[in-house]
DNA sequence: CTGAAAGCGCTAACAA
DNA sequence: TTGTTAGCGCTTTCAG
């Protein structure tokens, strides 16, 4: 290498501390107070510094700055979920709006999140490393499946970390999640509101607290309004489940009027059965469904269905991930948030 | 799974290279030159210092790593856009395509893409200053509007970057793109061998070269079938646009018997109007999108549309990337995808 | 083939 | 308030 000694250009290598320091005339320790805000420093040297930060052009380098201060200034993203399962998340719109909202609430503090995709024993021990070795200060959870052994894993490992929906397992941990059996109240009301009287339900996966929140709260709500029982079919979460448990459902019980169905595509699958056996929606039998994803809007007729405030849940995981990682001794929160109704033709 | 620490009495801080070196009875270049996989290493030290990563547990300091290699051994997956727009871009299947074969295509190499927003002329300074920071050792860049300046910032700054779709501005820089005039050939010969007669088509934003491409290709294509003019509405990609553009050609051109919309969105909207004029779909009219996407799926007919291989494209574009990495001599790529067509009811 | 030593760029005691 | 002095944990010449 060429000796840099003269300051005149040393254009190859970008400016350090060090040549601030030096531009400025004052010791790297007062450099490095002025780049990081500490308030005891005399005004003078204060505008020296950083006319020469300007001059040199210099951006401080955050890798040795984490090497000392222990922190990455960053945090995991982790897609959780069943073997291969993570190509199909991440083409959920759903996820793209938890993304959105963490992203967004992240934005002011300048951190920015990585995606680590987790969706194998051995991509769920690299994703672990991967907090480990100190690329993140925290993770923000994301899982499909109950069983996920990931936030067990992380709060073994003392990382700071918020899930997307309650743990399936008994873990301390952080999360944020939608009150579902309110939102399925919200359908029951709607429903008998409209006058159904035999109302039947189709279901999600009974490992997954959501679908469970979902089919309780139904129940419920379907009781105070004095339907004692609901028959149910099981779906899991795809349209074509949906179809399936229609098909089903009319076989068992043709008089029904009314579909509550876990979530959007599974009531769209049933949209389209009853189409097909000439039952017309709302008039003959009113349908709702649950999350108001993409595909409600693409029915015919639009799908009414129950709405989460995805991006705030989301935007709330991140602030919660940050304040623990501020002070790792908080103990866990949960937040819960309200889902609301959204009308549309179909019930 | 369950590892007890090692009787080794140090601190509860993780085992350094040092802690691996003592154990092992080498020195810490001997241990690192193990770690990192060096031939040029003695047998039975190499299973010494492995030994003593085993029972210490010992996970390498990636930042420390980082510092001395100056590589980061990450990269920044960035969206651009207008302002504010990133929200509706991660709203989109369409980016988590793109994210699901970016990661897909990083993962065996156990790097992770992190997410920067660049919605905003703040938000782009401070992506370029994350990359420089040394955070990212390359970019990869999904910009939905063609007067990007970031591509541009980034050739300056020598930072390796490859684009998803050429780039609006005549920039030296690495992209994958799709053969947009050969996918709108494809729509165009769909239609014309469905013997419509009189085609007209809904148009993209001609600022977008996609939407050119796509316009010029089926015009060309048009023209190769013998059908000199193609009556064009210009849309946004929007559902609502598309239905204008839809009422829009009906009303100048009422005899018209074949529709190529430059998305699945516009088509969508497209048919709505045409069902709502009681024109049968498709044999009145024959439709044909684009892009394959969601809403493809849920109109009724179903959507023929041009299907573009958006993970293929995005784990090549990974791939390009890492190669340029490695070697930043190299000179700037590009690879074109082909498009292919999905019939399905519409046309 | 191995080890000693010199940093990578920065922050954080501790003095002055 | 400022500067001096140690490192953070790791890789990498350079001798041996």
């Amino acid at each position: 290498m060429t000796q840099l000694r003269s300051d005149a250009m040393k254009s190859n290598r970008p400016p350090t501390l060090v040549d601030v320091a030096r531009v400025a005339g004052v010791s790297r320790a007062t450099a490095s107070r002025v780049i990081n805000g500490v308030e005891s420093v005399d005004e003078k040297m204060r505008s020296k510094v950083q006319a020469a930060v300007q001059s040199t052009g210099y951006i401080p380098n955050t890798v040795a700055r984490s090497l000392v201060t222990r922190k990455a200034g960053a945090i995991a993203l982790i897609i959780s979920g069943s073997d291969g399962s993570a190509e199909q998340v991440l083409g959920d719109p759903f996820f793209g709006r938890v993304t959105s909202g963490v992203v967004r609430s992240l934005l002011p503090r300048k951190v920015h999140p990585t995606l680590v995709l987790a969706d194998s024993d051995a991509a769920r021990a690299d994703a672990v490393s991967y907090v480990r070795q100190g690329k993140a200060d925290g993770a923000l959870l994301v899982s499909t499946h109950s069983d996920d052994t990931l936030p067990g894993l992380f709060v073994d490992a003392g990382i700071p970390a918020v899930l997307f929906a309650r743990p399936g397992q008994d873990v301390p941990i952080s999360y944020v999640d939608l009150a579902h059996e309110l939102g399925a109240s919200l359908a029951a009301d709607r429903l008998v509101s409209r006058g159904c009287r035999r109302v039947v339900t189709i279901a999600g996966p009974s490992d997954v607290p959501a679908a469970q929140g979902r089919l309780n709260g139904f129940r419920q709500a379907m009781a105070r309004h004095g339907q004692a029982y609901v028959p149910v079919a099981k779906g899991n979460f795809t349209r074509e489940s949906g179809e399936l448990a229609m098909t089903e459902l009319l076989a068992a019980h043709p008089d029904l009027d009314g579909v509550f169905a876990a979530n959007d595509l599974m009531a769209a699958g049933a949209l389209q059965v009853l189409h097909d056996h000439h039952r017309a929606v709302p008039t003959d039998v009113a349908v709702v469904g649950f999350d108001d994803s993409e595909p409600a809007h693409f029915t015919r007729p639009q799908l009414t269905t129950v709405a989460q405030p995805v991006e705030e849940m989301a935007a709330e995981m991140a602030r919660i991930l940050l304040t623990h990682m501020e002070d790792p001794t908080l103990r866990p929160t949960s937040v819960i948030f309200d889902p609301h109704l959204v009308p549309r033709e179909s019930a």
